[in-house]
DNA sequence: GTGGATGCAAATTCTTTGCAAACCC
DNA sequence: GGGTTTGCAAAGAATTTGCATCCAC
């Protein structure tokens, strides 16, 4: 029941709510992205009743204090638990499943020849496609 | 008046009105990312009294035909014109004003070692940062 | 003339906010 | 107990739709 993100989130001195303990629960067990509705309908099995903006302002919290990643997918904005601060990467997405799968390569550690006046602040670097069970479905 | 996309337009059947007319002005005359209320604003200056809903459906109805490019910021949803199907290239964005710069480095042109069973179906690489008017003021 | 496009207004959906009651620490 | 968090309800913003009128072809 402790998982990392309960534990960021007590750092933060942030109250470690039933709320709070099922949506950690929920990026703890995924690796892909999910809407907010998604989250809302998964706590809402656990806790009937639970309100949508309270899973609303929790992920815009949780997103604001950069421990999970909000994402902009055409159907609407879908947020993931924040990898860990191990190592620089990138990601694999499957479009069926929202699933993701890091990568190691980084384009901007290759020879870009950029304009020399563009200053880098940073960068956006996904492939997309189906996963490997996806795939074979 | 006889620019890319009003050609497009034609050869899609699309009437060529004159709100029509000004879109495409817009679009061909900026190579940045723009908000649908700019748009409007800027349709509005030169045919007032245009609605709201006629500018924002036609960004629809072009975006769905491929003319233009929808991309998703923080602030919203921003379009641009398409580039051309000469060379595939990526971009790098201004933070500040939208404005994109053409790359021709493509990332999956290089070795990436994906996991064999991923199918890839498309990729996505923006550099962010600062143009050169942009970082010097 | 006719079908597509526009303008207006209202409906949806998504996101944010105010506030009293409930709950974590 | 005290300050945070929640649920409810309502406000805002963004996006979509219906429909009568208008206009490009």
């Amino acid at each position: 029941m402790s998982n990392r993100l309960i534990q960021a989130m007590k750092s933060k001195g942030l109250r470690i709510t039933s709320q709070r303990r099922w949506i950690a629960e929920l990026f703890s067990a995924s690796n892909g992205f999910v809407l907010p509705r998604q989250v809302h309908s998964y706590i809402a099995q656990h806790l009937p009743g639970v309100s949508y903006d309270t899973v609303y302002r929790n992920l815009r919290l949780l997103a604001d204090l950069n421990l999970i990643e909000q994402f902009d997918f055409p159907e609407g904005v879908r947020f993931k638990l924040r990898c860990g601060p191990d190592r620089h990467h990138h990601h694999l997405i499957c479009i069926q499943c929202q699933q993701t799968i890091p990568i190691d390569f980084c384009p901007l550690e290759k020879d870009l020849n950029l304009p020399t006046e563009f200053q880098v602040v940073s960068h956006k670097f996904e492939v997309y496609g189906l996963c490997g069970s996806c795939a074979a479905s």
